[in-house]
DNA sequence: TTTGGCATGTAAGCCGTTACATGATTTA
DNA sequence: TAAATCATGTAACGGCTTACATGCCAAA
């Protein structure tokens, strides 16, 4: 009944193509670049993905020489394509899938706050947020600095503030767990 | 080189055989009553490992009848077992994965601000989170409603908490965006 | 001219979901 | 006695990762 992840990449694929035309290589770039915090897939997948989904008359394509021979396929989403994306975005959200998340299932497998594993746990786990909400935090000043970028792109500035905040929210309460640890000797 | 997600699954079984043993149906059972919000497997996937793992000699089992014919199989951590265990807690945690979340990347997608969608697109991610959150909190009252509780459990009162704080940030979020969104007419 | 990035592709394998399948036991 | 739950299994399939593979182009 549940349905969870029915192929999102193809929506998410549609989705980048109607705001302009791109390669499976731009996509790649995109995901690595801007969007990997919250999606990604490695080429493997997009270029077949790109295929399947031409073949189903979702998106055409054009072919242009870069340089004397490397050529590069350009998508473009069609009229077929643009109905399946909105039918996508009016589809009520899916529920919420586990976390997952090692840290938290080695967090609960743990017998008790005393065990020398805790208070290394939780320094492994802040270091790791930190890095990623200075990271978040860089991408932000870079991004967004200015009024006027932040008037555009509006879904990207919710996502990724949403993101820093929820780093920091992080950040907070394993610090105060961490506090709260009994002290070893 | 990244490793990522190897086969985390041997180590949760690992881990809550590492407590008392346990049939297949009771971790069955831990997953879709305790364990749900933070990890999931279905049973067609624990049955075989377990098994695996028991060829692998990192658990044993014995069979108790249930009835007169109907048969428990329960699985025990070998030496082996805890040795692979321990190694795996004291592993470097693994690098957070893209949050593959469906709202977020409809968010992304979205034009403007005043795109209608958008604040249908709020108004469903608050209904689901805000379910999620009585949820969780209703499960809080259940299991540490007592100061006794919380001293017990360390592991569990730490994720669950972890949970409530992160559904009440992003609610607070959701709702503060909300707010600003443009009015439609 | 060499190195790194551009550009696209195939294939194997793992993890997880869904569906198919069977039968025993307990509870209402 | 019927329905719900206990208990365990197999099989097909899809999504994602990893590895293998090829060749062109631009910049140092």
């Amino acid at each position: 009944m549940t349905m969870a992840q029915k192929n999102v990449l193809k929506y998410i694929i549609l989705g980048l193509l109607a705001h302009r035309e791109l390669a499976g290589y731009d996509i790649k770039k995109l995901f690595e670049e801007e969007l990997g915090d919250f999606w990604y897939s490695n080429h493997s997948q997009i270029y077949p993905e790109l295929r399947h989904m031409e073949d189903d008359g979702l998106i055409s394509s054009r072919t242009e020489l870069v340089g004397k021979k490397l050529e590069k396929k350009f998508y473009q989403i069609t009229k077929s394509g643009q109905q399946l994306l909105s039918a996508w975005m009016h589809e009520p959200l899916s529920q919420p899938v586990p976390t997952r998340d090692d840290f938290t299932m080695k967090l609960y497998l743990l017998d008790s706050a005393a065990d020398p594993l805790t208070r290394q746990l939780f320094q492994e786990e802040i270091a790791r947020h930190e890095e990623k909400y200075q990271y978040l935090q860089a991408r932000w000043q870079l991004l967004f600095a200015d009024e006027e970028a932040r008037q555009k792109h509006f879904g990207h500035r919710c996502i990724l503030q949403q993101a820093i905040l929820r780093e920091k929210q992080r950040l907070d309460w394993l610090r105060q767990e961490l506090k709260n640890l009994p002290v070893q000797q």
